[in-house]
DNA sequence: GACTCCAAACCTGTATGCAGCTTAAGGATT
DNA sequence: AATCCTTAAGCTGCATACAGGTTTGGAGTC
């Protein structure tokens, strides 16, 4: 086959994709919460760029819905609405399961590393809860479930969803602090008993399963009152 | 809520937009096979635009794989891998049933007149197969499909996965020509009747299966001999 | 004749300038 | 004092110019 030769030049990021990448963590960590105006001319202006590879960026997330660009106006990071926050969690309930059912990698030494070291910092939280260190550690766990997806249209799908309901779900993380923590130290007893046993499939479930329950949070904590 | 009033401003979509979507099209249609070198200042002078809006489109849509861009080179368009192609196809195979299951809308009586159109269309096909006319005709079904899903993410995800079956499907349309005329029509016939019962829910249904077979003559007549 | 090396052509990536749109503030009028 | 209108400031959308990278073809050499 003639493609597929990054031999030579393995992941060699263009300035623009740096910055989309960048851009959409500090929305997924609420350092953009929604309601932040992402001027074009600031952010060139920290980046040490022009405005074009930040238009790039930009335009490259907008189709994730987690931005709105209006002419004269400017670029909003914005809520999804709770219909929206429904329609993701609804989908990534489904998605969970597909993670150990659709080709999926095998898991290696590292991989179990990585979660008895998430486990471990995890368990400092129940302790002494850092929200950004929350949010941290869950995207931590969250690249090393997404590396373990053999289907990369389903890979690239659920990394999608994530970033749209992380902005939300850790809104709340910081109204729920110490529940929170707790939760997520027993989800990564849970992936890592999973882990150990190479099995994938269950993983898949243990997602599920806790995102079920994060749902269930945010319903009680943001969309009890709202409507559709 | 504050947000979603597109009261004054309903759908005026930027330049950007429009060429992303006619873009997208060229290459769901096969105007742009597999290989074609996508010239920015090419496209401009065709478009009657300056290249920025230009790269706007191309990187709204790089995030699907179907186009390849490398400084100094160019921008081409990519035919998926096999395994790709498998990925996409294994994905559709989970996300069909979801379609009636996930907050559908309710079927109206345009629907079942485009239906109904659409089936009109298919049988002219049998006695008289012409390539782009399939393509468009399933284009069509595909939109209004894709407008009975009452879920936002699943939404975007079926017409993800639909963009990047697309090519490949239409290529192997054209070597049995009559063959997915025949197809179309009895796929189409299936929905026709789903559609005035009223039952999304049985839609999702008749596209698994349909894609089911789509996938069967795929493997058969393109991937019979490809390795991984 | 075959190979090497260099230069020109061509493409994308980026910077900058301008036009159009939106908003908000301030002055004039009622 | 309240309201309307005008004007200026600020932002995005687009056009254009330049810089960096890649390929290709041909001249020169062995």
């Amino acid at each position: 086959m003639t493609l597929s030769q990054k031999s030579t030049a393995p992941d060699i990021k263009t300035t623009a994709e740096t910055i989309q990448t960048e851009i959409l963590q500090r929305i997924c960590f609420l350092d953009y919460p929604p309601g932040t105006q992402l001027k074009e001319a600031e952010l060139a202006a920290e980046f040490g760029v022009s405005r074009t590879p930040i238009r790039d960026a930009i335009g490259r997330i907008s189709h994730l819905g987690l931005v709105e660009t209006r002419n004269g106006v400017g670029t909003v990071v914005v809520a999804l609405s709770a219909a929206q926050i429904r329609h993701v969690y609804d989908m990534r309930l489904e998605l969970a399961p597909m993670i150990g059912t659709m080709s999926p990698r095998g898991i290696t030494e590292t991989d179990c590393e990585i979660g008895q070291t998430l486990l471990q910092d995890a368990k400092v939280l129940c302790s002494a809860f850092d929200s950004r260190k929350y949010i941290e550690i869950n995207h931590r766990l969250h690249v090393l479930i997404t590396s373990l997806i053999g289907n990369g249209t389903l890979r690239s799908f659920w990394w999608q969803t994530y970033c749209q309901a992380a902005s939300t779900w850790y809104l709340v993380s910081s109204q729920r602090d110490l529940e929170m923590a707790r939760a997520l130290v027993a989800e990564l007893g849970e992936i890592n008993t999973a882990l150990e046993l190479g099995d994938v499939t269950a993983i898949g479930f243990i997602q599920r399963t806790h995102i079920g329950y994060g749902y269930q949070r945010i319903k009680t904590h943001l969309l009890s009152r709202e409507g559709e």
